[in-house]
DNA sequence: GATGAGACTGCCAACGTTTGCAGCAAGAGT
DNA sequence: ACTCTTGCTGCAAACGTTGGCAGTCTCATC
């Protein structure tokens, strides 16, 4: 069906070893018959199978990334960066999703183990144990988590949370609600950690609800709970449910910004959408992306590096219209 | 590295024929050998190379997904029903993000073939002699896009932009103005298309402004020139536009579904995170992603079928709060 | 007990590519 | 004229898998 080298071979007369070696290796061949074989190639519409250079190359040169979900806009950022990145340096990207669905995370990594190179996972939930086995079995980059003895690629909540905390201490909060995450989601605790850390540095009162399924429709069921508490400022785990809780508020007639105040995680393109806009903290999402690619790429480079790095990603408060003096406060 | 056929055919005592019958196609073999292969195998963890099996059928068990923006959040749930589709089936799925960059459409396409049975594309821009062409070296499925000689899975717009412009009409809307996509977007095309029919046939005055790039930016943009137009009711081409416009517009003071009213296309989970919510054109994502592979593997099943099949999707108007009776029929 | 059928298994070639090694020719140096 | 180098090319093996073909063994049948 397709050409191969055999085939361009015998249409140079010259064997396929010349040819595969003009084709890779262009010094090696004589500067007239690797045009003439060039020609011929292009002319053919030659490309390599695929199959043959990774049976004897060992080499797919094909990374794969495993998503808890694409549908949250969390991620499609990511993807879109990790392609990108993938791309540039010839690699392609095998996608899967796991649809939230923790039993799967380790299958699906485990089949895609034996047609990619290296193994980005963007995985919150499956357990520590398992992945770090899974890191001896081929290269994995983490994303947000970090895995002993594999590489990865973190947030560092603590600086866009202590901005948060402050921002809202300095419109006159003195109390706080976490809307959790899922709870055995690996940046929910780092998120709660922070957010615990800096609180108690600006001595105000944490109160928590949840979990809560980092969705819009889980978003707004969080609202109804919030509202029925006297607190009124509140931090979602991410922007999905900081604009459920918002459209709730705002559907049931209350001015979120004024009477209460919300701020969300990841500052998604979707924070601009509402209104008012949602106070977020910004998650770098794409250097996230390509910042994975890097360290897995550095990974296949140089297969036993010494140890795998973890690149942490600052985080800062992007200060929008969800959020404003406490109700209390303006009497 | 990985452990081959060889290693349990070794520790079988058995030949590497005997192993591969015993894994793929087990009544060929003795029962009790079948099952001490079986053992062995999932002892050693052997799992089958992946480029070995390739080369000798042929086949890579892979499909090509080719997007132009994974970040626009239409797509997400496409890719994500396309990939749970073909996981269902055993197909892994590539995804390539063209970044809106029309040329890399076609390149990044050829370049995909050599390592996938079969491609989805979703490349509104490209120009259609040249995926007729690419349909003939293999298997093509296009979303939302019509291509001589190939498969296709397309929204039929009628149906939902005749409802659009009814509720529009049926609240004294008497005007309507197209915020156009991309000019050379076949989807772009058909939405105005379908919108000139529905105008016509309701006597609705039909105006244009564009075009606009599918992003929340450019719906911003948008809401500017609309505003100085005396048009109270907008479709735009897709929802991130119309979400655009809706946040200028909040954001300007006006009371959207009230002063003006907005109407999106694609009816995206954002749909309903705004205040009020916004009015939208439901296109079923889900299943114009699964409707794809499913061509997609009936054309790979048997390579020269009759003629690819197009397959048309309903679509329908969701009113949500975004639509309102125009202020000059309110005194 | 010879023959045939049937069940199972092994051998080997093939898929398309890369690469170490050897071969060959031409030219340079003695 | 001989050897040595240099530059180029071909041969053949290898990667891991599958499948056609043929071989072996067992058992039933006459």
């Amino acid at each position: 069906m397709a050409v191969t080298l055999a085939e361009v071979a015998a249409a140079c007369n010259v064997s396929t070893s010349t040819v595969s070696r003009a084709l890779t290796d262009p010094e090696k061949v004589n500067a007239e018959t690797r045009a003439r074989i060039e020609r011929v190639a292009r002319q053919l519409g030659y490309a390599p199978s695929r199959a043959g250079r990774s049976l004897v190359s060992g080499r797919t040169d094909t990374v794969g990334l495993v998503v808890p979900d694409i549908a949250n806009p969390f991620f499609p950022p990511i993807i879109k960066s990790v392609q990108a990145r993938a791309r540039d340096k010839r690699y392609a990207v095998l996608i899967a999703d796991t649809d939230e669905h923790v039993a799967d995370e380790l299958e699906l990594a485990r089949g895609l183990s034996r047609q990619v190179d290296g193994l980005i996972l963007a995985s919150p939930r499956t357990a520590p144990a398992d992945l770090t086995r899974l890191a001896q079995q081929l290269p994995v980059v983490f994303v947000n988590r970090e895995v002993e003895g594999a590489g990865s690629v973190v947030i560092d909540e603590n600086e866009g949370m202590q901005e948060a905390v402050e921002h809202l201490v300095s419109l006159g909060h003195r109390r706080i609600t976490y809307l959790s995450g899922p709870r055995r989601s690996w940046s929910n605790q780092q998120r709660r950690d922070a957010l615990a850390k800096a609180c108690a540095a600006n001595d105000v009162e944490l109160r928590e609800l949840g979990p809560f399924e980092p969705q819009i429709q889980a978003g707004m069921r969080a609202a109804d709970l919030l509202q029925s508490s006297e607190v009124a400022a509140a931090i979602a785990y991410d922007d999905l449910i900081a604009l459920g809780v918002m459209s709730r508020l705002t559907e049931r007639g209350m001015q979120v910004g004024r009477e209460i105040s919300v701020i969300g995680i990841d500052d998604s393109p979707l924070s601009t959408v509402t209104h008012p806009m949602l106070t977020s903290i910004h998650v770098p999402a794409a250097e996230l992306g390509s910042a994975a690619v890097d360290l897995l790429l550095d990974q296949l480079r140089d297969p036993d590096s010494p140890t795998p790095l973890t690149v942490k990603l600052e985080t800062r408060l992007v200060i929008r219209g969800s959020t404003g003096i406490p109700p209390e406060n303006l009497r």
